[in-house]
DNA sequence: GTGAAAAGATGACATTTGTCATATCATAAT
DNA sequence: ATTATGATATGACAAATGTCATCTTTTCAC
């Protein structure tokens, strides 16, 4: 019997799966969670096999989570399941020695079959990810550079930005102007599109 | 028996809650789709007794097959079944007069729920949106002023929102100031942020 | 049918942005 | 030791943006 815990914060999707996976025969839910913090906590107590972490949650995110896990040094395996096949975090996953990670966009069939794999020492990756990993979609701009477009995001002027960051006014507009041409574009509201659409902006 | 058709673009949760649905007795899933073009051709032909709609779809909105489904005459119910509390969209359901609107932030006994209910005649609305609905947090702006400020959401120059919308550059920046009056703020940035939150802009 | 909004326009002006050249200093890589 | 890169700054200039006053037309409510 592998014993499982789930996080996801649709409660739709939440409930149908927990009611799914509790139909099969060697696999039991003992806890879920539809945010991080409690997942975290109740996964500390209940020592599940494997986790199912969702990643976008409130208060923790599932990567989060999955970080904590490892260093606590739990056995508990996770399997992260999220939307959208986004570079930045499946490094992340990867980097916590995830055991799969799995994209909502696939049946749900294909989680179960990744839990019995992952209880059999295998590591399941969405094929998406790694086509997409190999397409190297980089970040092109320094820190100095994300922390500017951070606060332009916020619908500030240049000299608030300034004030903000301890910088004058001109070096701020320096660094947007090497953002837009890193970037391509000649605003702050497009650099800003851009840079969230490739999650180097959140 | 009840017959069911589900349209929703998440394979994990349309492929779980199909076979949960099959798990009760009265009911059955006659079809399923991943997108709005196949969902409206497949409810023409197979005519099911309640369709669930998700509305974020390729190729068609689910809240256009529902207009579909009650400018064609069919007596084909609809549920639709969304992520968030939008009033725009709730508005266009409640014109379309769905049967049920279910947020996906409710459990999947509750959809099971209201597929019974909606058969009995009854409609079913998440009460998150009567509250939403009730709270006017009415739009200040004008459907120009909001056109405008769509165009400023993609990131396009002045010159660009005048050409797209048959205006003049000068008219445009009218527009834009009137609307930075109307919110209380002093740029673009800010303004998109704020129609944003206040969900005025999708 | 009058009056109030809303849509649309122009022109002038001040301010804010975006671009560019150029310079210093520190650090990391070869 | 030399070179590249990043962080920081200035000054000058052009272009875009935001503000205001003012004007015409259409539409819709009373």
């Amino acid at each position: 019997m592998i014993t499982l815990y789930l996080a996801e914060d649709q409660s739709m999707l939440n409930s149908a799966l927990t009611q799914l996976l509790e139909l099969e025969d060697d696999l039991h839910v003992v806890g879920s969670a539809s945010d991080g913090v409690t997942a975290w906590t109740e996964i500390q107590q209940l020592q599940p096999q494997v986790a199912i972490l969702d990643i976008e949650m409130p208060a923790l995110l599932g990567l989060d989570v999955a970080d904590r896990i490892k260093a606590a040094g739990l056995t508990t395996k996770v399997i992260i399941l999220t939307t959208f096949a986004q570079k930045a975090y499946f490094e992340r996953a990867v980097a916590a020695q995830v055991a799969g990670y799995l994209l909502k966009d696939s049946p749900s069939d294909d989680l179960i079959e990744a839990i019995r794999k992952v209880m059999q020492g295998q590591t399941v990756y969405a094929p998406e990810l790694v086509v997409n990993m190999l397409s190297a979609n980089n970040n092109p701009l320094t820190e100095r550079e994300l922390a500017v477009l951070a606060e332009a995001d916020k619908g500030l002027p240049t000299k608030t930005i300034a004030a903000n960051l301890f910088l004058s006014a001109g070096t701020v507009r320096n660094y947007l102007s090497a953002i837009f041409s890193k970037l391509g574009v000649h605003n702050r509201l497009e650099a800003i599109k851009l840079a969230k659409q490739n999650k180097w902006l959140v």
